[in-house]
RNA sequence: UGACCUAUGGUGUAACUGGCAACACGUCUGAUUUUGGUUCAGAAGAGUCUAGGUUCGAGCCCUAGUAGGUCAACCA
């Protein structure tokens, strides 16, 4: 941990937990995600902290798989949620199930039974639903409520042995219909599915709600710090209230306001919509904020961490500018992706003074931000060449500092060059461009003295690869999807992807393998996708680089 | 109409626990640059939701407002 930065409120939490030699200066967090979606760059703000919290102080993390409702969960979301923290670069220290502890749990629903603080209702979910009052006014209590404790203890073993259906009857904590706490108003604790579950199968017919299963898991595993988000505030009476009744192990919940991200959603349910609506590809469409869609995108896993690191942690609600994730990625990229040319919308050009059919190799850095400069790569040059539409302007202004009739500029590690004419098609665009070069110029040992204000970006014509490159814009048009008028996907972005598939690249690209990353020199950061093969190279856009001549607009 | 939580530049987080508000992103200058990238130098931008109070002194404490959030799934 860094010792000269502010430790936020739940690190200081921990630091004087630690000092004060509570549970014997042991830190034990847990991540505790349900198997039900893929994980996303809110819950890497969750694992960052579980994690980072433990290891900062010396202790260690579980994650626990909170799989209590069987009909949505499946180990699809199991092996995603491994791999997600694993890429992210965590490990924990054991890979536990709250399924595991369903025995515990009913043993624990049992002494509470015995205690007289809990019994069976036989009554509907809607009669349940209207005795529990509302925020403002108290509930009433259940006709059932006072069931013998043998009558329960008879009832509750029946349920599980599946004499029941699907609903007929609850197991209910008996705290207090009255309670301003709508959670204390004798919440259900066990329900009736007859639902196979992903890892006990047919075992179990009555599964423990969240609130039964939950706080008595950290309690099992003796978690020192259960850091979890605001929204469990509420339920914070009640976790405490399961551990004092069952006297198990004093385990503590801490909420943190969770992160959003301005034009995109962060639910699980909703990304699942777009998922089954088809408006994305997948759980890992480039698109998409969760963790498998941002490694796929090109996201390195220092960059979220940085992220995380720099949103901070807190109580109060926030929303995060995706530029701030940008920035991230672009700092990390900066420092370890190969430079690389590849022209995105190219135009012929034509070196007059070269001779016909030459081809020169030239050599190229292919970073400069590293100490040797990343090592050098072959660059084809010859006498026709493709270089990027927008790097030619036949009226530029004054501060346009690329080619014109008339300009110089430097070709990237190659030569200077002069533009002497052009030719259109009928329809006004630019079909060629032909320049002479400067032979004293060359990149490396230029004796011509001549000095140029812009460098651009080419391919040689004829040894260039052709590749598709994808283009991602922001999922929605609007900041906050989800509280903007109507559907939340109303608000989508139609332009979220861009295909461009008439890129041209150098040739040393070729032997790009999925996931490499590259920055595309003044174009931005790229990564080779999954889809792409060795004779139809696709590279998706990770984000581009800042352009302060565009900003500038003009 | 209830309970609980929160309130600091555009955004997010700080402020050594009461000593006239800092850092990051963003924005704007300028320098360097064979990427209009990077890097470097600098600037603008809040007087801390409001009103009272305690105090020599309040962003930090108290009271009352105001605004936002959460809570009435057999979801987690």
């Amino acid at each position: 941990m860094n010792p000269d930065k502010a430790l936020n409120f739940l690190e200081e939490i921990v630091a004087e937990d630690v000092k004060s030699g509570k549970h014997g200066g042991r830190v034990l967090t847990r991540f505790p995600p349900e198997p039900n979606g893929y994980l996303h760059i809110g819950h890497a703000k969750s694992i960052c902290l579980n994690f980072g919290l433990a290891k900062d102080f010396d202790g260690k993390t579980n994650l626990r798989f909170d799989d209590t409702n069987p009909v949505t969960e499946d180990t699809e979301y199991v092996n995603s949620i491994k791999e997600d923290i694993q890429w992210l670069g965590f490990n924990w220290a054991q890979e536990l199930y709250t399924s595991d502890y369903f025995p515990k749990l009913y043993e624990f629903a049992v002494t509470l039974i015995k205690k007289g603080l809990a019994y069976v209702d036989d009554s509907s979910a809607e009669q349940i639903a209207s005795m529990k009052g509302t925020p403002t006014e108290p509930g009433k209590n259940s006709p059932f409520r006072d069931r013998s404790i043998e009558e329960n203890l008879d009832l509750f073993s029946r349920m599980k042995k599946g004499e029941f259906k699907d609903g007929e009857k609850v197991l209910r904590a008996k705290v207090d219909m009255a309670s301003p706490n709508m959670h204390m108003r004798d919440p259900l604790m066990y329900r009736i599915k007859h639902v196979e579950h992903h890892r006990t199968g047919n075992e179990w017919c009555i599964y423990p709600m969240y609130d039964f299963a939950h706080g008595q898991s950290d309690s099992i595993e003796e978690i020192t710090h259960s850091v979890c988000t605001l929204e469990f505030e509420v339920h914070r009476p009640l976790y405490d209230w399961f551990i004092e009744k069952l006297q198990i192990f004093p385990s503590h919940q801490y909420e943190f306001a969770r992160l959003n991200l301005n034009y995109t959603v962060m639910s699980k349910r909703k990304l699942l919509q777009l998922v089954n609506d088809k408006h994305v590809t997948g759980w890992d469409d480039p698109r998409m904020p969760t963790i498998s869609a941002l490694r796929r995108r090109g996201y390195t896993p220092l960059s979220i961490r940085n992220f995380c690191d720099r949103v901070g942690v807190a109580r109060r609600e926030n929303v995060i500018d995706v530029g701030l994730l940008e920035f991230c990625v672009r700092e990390d990229l900066n420092k370890i992706a190969m430079r690389v040319m590849v022209v995105m919308d190219p135009v012929k050009l034509v070196i007059t003074n070269y001779p016909d059919g030459q081809t020169e190799i030239l050599k190229g850095e292919n970073n400069p931000e590293l100490e040797d400069k990343g090592g050098e790569r072959d660059l084809p040059f010859g006498k026709e060449l493709l270089i990027e539409r927008d790097d030619f302007m036949e009226n530029p202004g004054k501060k346009y500092f690329r080619l014109g009739p008339g300009l110089k500029v430097r070709l990237k590690h190659a030569y200077i060059i002069e533009c002497e004419s052009f030719e259109k098609d009928a329809a006004g665009n630019i079909t060629e461009i032909r320049c002479k070069y400067i032979p004293e110029s060359k990149s490396g040992n230029d004796t011509s003295g001549i000095n140029v204000k812009g460098t651009i970006h080419w391919v040689s014509k004829t040894h260039a690869i052709s590749c598709e490159l994808r283009l991602y814009d922001r999922l929605f048009r609007v900041e906050d999807p989800s509280t903007a008028e109507g559907d939340f996907k109303d608000h989508l972005n139609p332009d979220s992807l861009h295909i461009n598939a008439n890129a041209m690249a150098e040739p040393s690209l070729k032997n790009a393998k999925a996931g490499d990353k590259y920055q595309f020199i003044r174009k931005g950061y790229f990564c080779l996708d999954k889809e792409s093969t060795s004779n139809h190279l696709i590279f998706n856009r990770t984000v581009s680089l800042k352009d302060s001549w565009a900003k500038a607009g003009s």
